[in-house]
Order: C-alpha cells, then structure tokens, then sequence
DNA sequence: CAGTGGTCTAGACCACACG
DNA sequence: GTGTGGTCTAGACCACTGA
C-alpha cells in the first residue's frame, strides 16, 4: 500500500478527524443523524469549517448525507447498480434486471432551442427546436442519479410522452420500434457537482460525480438523442472488457 | 439549457466571482502567473476562503495550476488524450499514435505483501510478495495520470524492469509475450483526490479525478496485474461505443 | 530570506425544514 | 419560531519554493 509520507511532524487536523468520524459513522446505526455540526466541531476541539472538509470524503463516499435544514445522516450500506457498460440499458432495465427498486423524480419536461453545442452534437441547426428531459433516479428514497435527455421535437412530442413513459427516453425509443437504433457513442468523464445538479441530487456543490455523455444513433445514422448522465459514486459500478491486442 | 433558479434574491458570491475570474484568466496568457490569493481577495472585495472556493472549478477543469511557494499559473488548452476504451492500450502508446510527447516522472517500485484486496483480485494468498510499480504521466511538464500496477513477483522481477522499462507494465509485457496477455476488466469510477495522490498530481485533495480499476488476464485465465489509474480531466477524452439490442 | 499557496479558527449571517 | 446545514469573513499560522 502507498502510504503518505508527511514531510511535516504530526498529521493534519483533517485527517485525525476523518479517523474519528469513521469511528462516529460507524457505531451509528443508518438512518441516525450525527450531532449538529456547531456541537460536534465543539466536542472534536476544531473549528466548523475543518470538521466539515472533514465530512466531505464520507459524503462522497455516501456514507453520510447532509440536509440542509434537517441534519447529517449515516446512510446505510446501499445496493450497487452493477453493469457492463458494452450494451446501452437505461437505468430502470438495470435495476429491474437484479431486482432494485427504482424510483423516479423531478421529471421536467421543456421545448428548447438549440444551442451552438447542442446542435452539432444533434445534427440540427442552432436554434431548433428540441425537447429536454430531465429526470432524477432514487433508490430507497435516495437521489442517486441525474439524467438529461435532448433530443429534436420532431422525434418525440411532449403529447407522446404522457402514456406509459416511465421515465427513460431510451426505453420509449426502444419500445417505440421507431425509428431504429443501433448504437450509442458515449463519452466519460468525472467531474464536480455544479450547483443544480448537487441540489437535484441532494449532495454538496463540488462533490464529484461520474458523467456520461453519450450520442444516440439510428440506423441511418442520424442522432437521435444527446444525453448527459450524472451518477453518484457508490451506487454504481460501471464495468467494461478491453481487449488487448 | 438548464438554469440555476436561485430561490434567493442575489446569486451567490462565488458564482459571481467565478465569472470574474474567467475573465481574468481569460485574458492571462498561458504560463503566467496570477496575483497572490491575499491581494485578488482584497481587489475583488472577497475573503481569500471566498476566493480559493471559487477557484476549485478552475482547477477542476485544467485551466489553472496552483503551486504551493510559486503561485497561481494559467494554463494553456492542452492537447487531449483521445481515445476508445475496447482496446486495452498504455497511456504512452496512446500518445504516441497521436503524436503527443509523454513523459514518466515519479517511478517508484517496491515490493509489498498482498493485502486482503489485492490477494483477491490478484488470485494470490494474502501475503503474497507482490510487486508494485507507481508511476505519474506528464506532457509538457503537467502531471496528468497517476498510475500503479501490482503484480505477483514471479511474474516480473524488479531486475528484469531495469533494461528498456518505459514505465508502462503494460508495455513491458507485451513485449516480453510470455504470458500471453487476453482481456482487461475494467471498472470505472470517479473520486475525490486524496492528499498523496493530490500531492503526486499536483492538484488539490478534493479534486476531482476519472479512476480505472483493472485486472488484467492471461491466456490460462490468472490475473497478472491489478492496476489502479487516476485520470486529470480535461486531458483524456475516454469514448466508448454502447450496442443497443 | 520573502512570498506563495495550504490549513485552520472563531464568529457571523443566510436559506431551509419542520413543527 | 427553532435548529439545521450552507456560505462568508478577517485573521492567523504553517509548509513550501526560489532567490
């Protein structure tokens, strides 16, 4: 194991704390909330803004959850979203697949127009009328993904999706038959919660997340969809077979 | 587009203030330095707290470099590491399809007892001597990738690392052939940096990085390498081509 | 050595959830 | 309202770099 080597004569106050809070989080039962941050700092002997940069990595790791105005809470050890990422699968096919209930929230539906980005990602002009759905995945009451789809009006209506749509545009499409698809390029990346995506998911702006960005593509080639895909550590495990050669 | 809809009546102030900066740092040519944090935070009318928050996200996306004793540089756009994620490749030879120069700093072997983990995914003993070779990737002089492989001993001595090692274990073992090599499993992941891995990247703890996690196959179906790889964003463009079915 | 970024403090005010 | 987490301040000291 790497270990860090300070250079400097006793370990940072972060990292004394961090032991201590894992101790905390560990002897508390999920679902129990931690003493209010302003008590906790006091009993610790550090101020508020360390203990906080303290809790950080828990809250990355998803052992805690902070709400504003409510409290810390330790969450449970949850179930992990397994997949290979070779096959294109919305995130409701997946978790019916090994059994996890999924809910969905937040669903917002608006006609946009295309912006410079969009457009060349779509194959449209700027300006043409798109349609964006966005939507939050929770399991067990937990935001554990956001999920953005955008796509022309003219491929999907907001009218058609009133019935039976269960949130995914993928499913829909598929279900649909029409048109036809084939692949999806998708592009990854990590980066930090903005701060509507960490309100929408219910962490802390900066908090890193796993994003997707994937083009969706027809038989004839057109893209027929442009989503962005923001996944909470922990809940996930994307796995992939690279060959070698 | 989605909007922040900030329910309070002002913005925040290091929103506001990250639009400042990107216009400071636009009109700072690569390579130089900005003012020290204490007098930017005076100019600007902030606290230096304030004002080292709102510059998390540059240094989230590549286009600063904070140097500890030097000061605050601005980086120029970086050529990407483009690639498809099927084929397992070394990150030096993905440069070098792409004409990018790579260098390797930061080469430490050792040899190390399995752990727990490791002896489960490398299909050892716990305790097992294995070899560990961590290493970071820098073009043009920016730490970009840190990388480790661990491995069984008797499969790559540190002696036999000494002649015409270019760091990539990857490498080296293609070239010797002997095992044969198959099929890499990879997970992905994002995570926050920790202190060790900030100070080797030279970024902040908290950061945001892409993390692979790889076991890597032979013909007769052992595992050969556990491998661990920390990506900057912004320098890797990752893609990869998802079947619809 | 002087000057930089890295960490920490004590205190304050705000936005939010809930009764 | 009360109590929570979210943000911000002004100041301090430390560790690091390079002259």
């Amino acid at each position: 194991m790497a270990k860090d080597e300070p250079t400097t004569t006793s370990p940072q106050t972060y990292q004394r704390l961090q032991n201590q809070l894992a101790q905390i989080i560990a002897v508390t039962k999920p679902g129990e909330r931690l003493l209010a941050e302003p008590e906790l700092a006091k009993q610790m002997g550090v101020s508020r803004a360390t203990l906080r940069e303290a809790m950080r990595t828990f809250e990355g790791q998803g052992l805690i959850r902070r709400r504003q105005g409510v409290g810390t809470f330790v969450v449970g050890h949850p179930q992990v979203i397994e997949t290979g990422l070779e096959v294109l699968q919305s995130i409701e096919t997946l978790a019916k697949r090994i059994g996890l209930e999924v809910s969905m929230g937040d669903l917002k539906i608006s006609k946009i127009e295309a912006s410079a980005e969009q457009a060349r990602s779509l194959q449209v002009e700027v300006e043409a009328p798109l349609l964006q759905v966005s939507r939050v995945i929770l399991t067990d009451d937990r935001p554990v993904a956001y999920l953005v789809d955008i796509l022309p009006q003219n491929l999907l209506s907001q009218e058609e999706l009133q019935d039976g749509f269960n949130g995914s545009v993928l499913d829909f499409l598929l279900r649909r038959k029409q048109p036809a698809l084939t692949k999806s390029l998708t592009d990854i990346q990590a980066v930090a919660a903005s701060s509507s995506i960490a309100r929408a998911l219910e962490i802390q702006r900066g908090d890193v997340l796993l994003m997707f960005v994937a083009r969706l593509f027809a038989e004839d080639g057109r893209v027929i969809d442009f989503s962005t895909s923001y996944f909470l550590p922990g809940y996930f495990h994307f796995q992939l077979v690279r060959r070698v050669e």
